[in-house]
DNA sequence: TTAAGATACGACCAGATAAGTCGGATATTT
DNA sequence: AAATATCCGACTTATCTGGTCGTATCTTAA
């Protein structure tokens, strides 16, 4: 049903929680699942998988967790998709691969490829600060706070452990 | 991973298969399914869906089958999915349906909705014409058959009904 | 040096979805 | 009446995905 994946959704989710903090500190993966009621270990497998293909950097102990590997308007919607679900794919059979049973006789591979490529064309242009300037579901549009007094509570622990 | 139905595969080759046909005539399922190796009983399936939405037309009897409802420039990729897998949606949560348990919290869900819009643009955009000028695997570009000798077998009775 | 908090990694389970199968009902032409 | 079709639903099987668990390793702070 040309589906993303919820660990997409998830990276996805991750991704512009990492941009849109303006201090850009490294937020861990409990930080991130808590906010938005996912289970740990999967954010953190997806976590991981975004380290491996350069999307992330992590940083292990006690003050560790991931940051964005380069600037979110560097980073596109389709690197995200590729780095968990792989190579993004409209059928089973592409170019090269021929597992599908209908390898010999289809007709529909190669037109069906040539979309396929209009769509990774709009997913590569799109970047995650193209995510993140959209406000969530119910943040009201706040770009900057209203005051730094404001920032208290939540935010204040985590200020004071950046010197 | 943005992936495509078997059954919407399926239901492309027959509506190639449809369309590429210069005469028009009815085709069977049974005719499609064995062309490009495909259970009959699944591409029987899938042709009823696609009469259901209207994009064929069926014709029971010892000489019927399915025809094109519309010529194909006027049918898109869009509507030959949506035929098959339902409404083409991107994410767990559209607008409306709040089954997905980040519902409340999710950041993602409008800019990818709006991707969304842009691939079923694309999708739309395309048409069955589209698919069907493309040459399939290994058949040379040839639209007529090369004698009408050649039209044996299986041909023949389907041939033979057409004045 | 030790404890706590963090990533890393692989194996595993369960539920959902997709692919494919089967049996029977109905319609139409010969 | 027989043959060839579509039509329909229920069923089985296989694959994929989301989610869980256990463990190892790293790094900082006390």
């Amino acid at each position: 049903m040309l589906r993303l994946s919820k660990k997409t959704d998830y990276a996805l989710m991750a991704m512009k929680h990492l941009a849109s903090d303006p201090r850009h500190r490294a937020a861990s993966a409990r930080e991130i699942a808590e906010t938005y009621d996912i289970p740990v270990e999967l954010m953190a497998k997806v976590l991981t998988r975004l380290v491996r293909s350069g999307l992330l950097t992590s940083h292990q102990g006690i003050h560790g967790g991931y940051k964005l590997a380069q600037p979110p308007a560097a980073t596109s919607v389709a690197a995200v998709i590729e780095a968990i679900d792989g190579p993004l794919t409209m059928t089973a059979c592409t170019p090269g691969d021929h597992r599908c049973d209908q390898f010999s006789k289809c007709t529909v591979r190669d037109p069906l490829h040539r979309i396929r490529d209009r769509i990774a064309a709009i997913l590569a242009e799109c970047s995650i600060s193209e995510i993140a300037a959209d406000p969530g579901p119910s943040a009201p549009p706040v770009t900057v706070m209203p005051s730094p007094v404001v920032r208290r509570a939540s935010a204040l622990s985590a200020a004071s452990r950046e010197p």
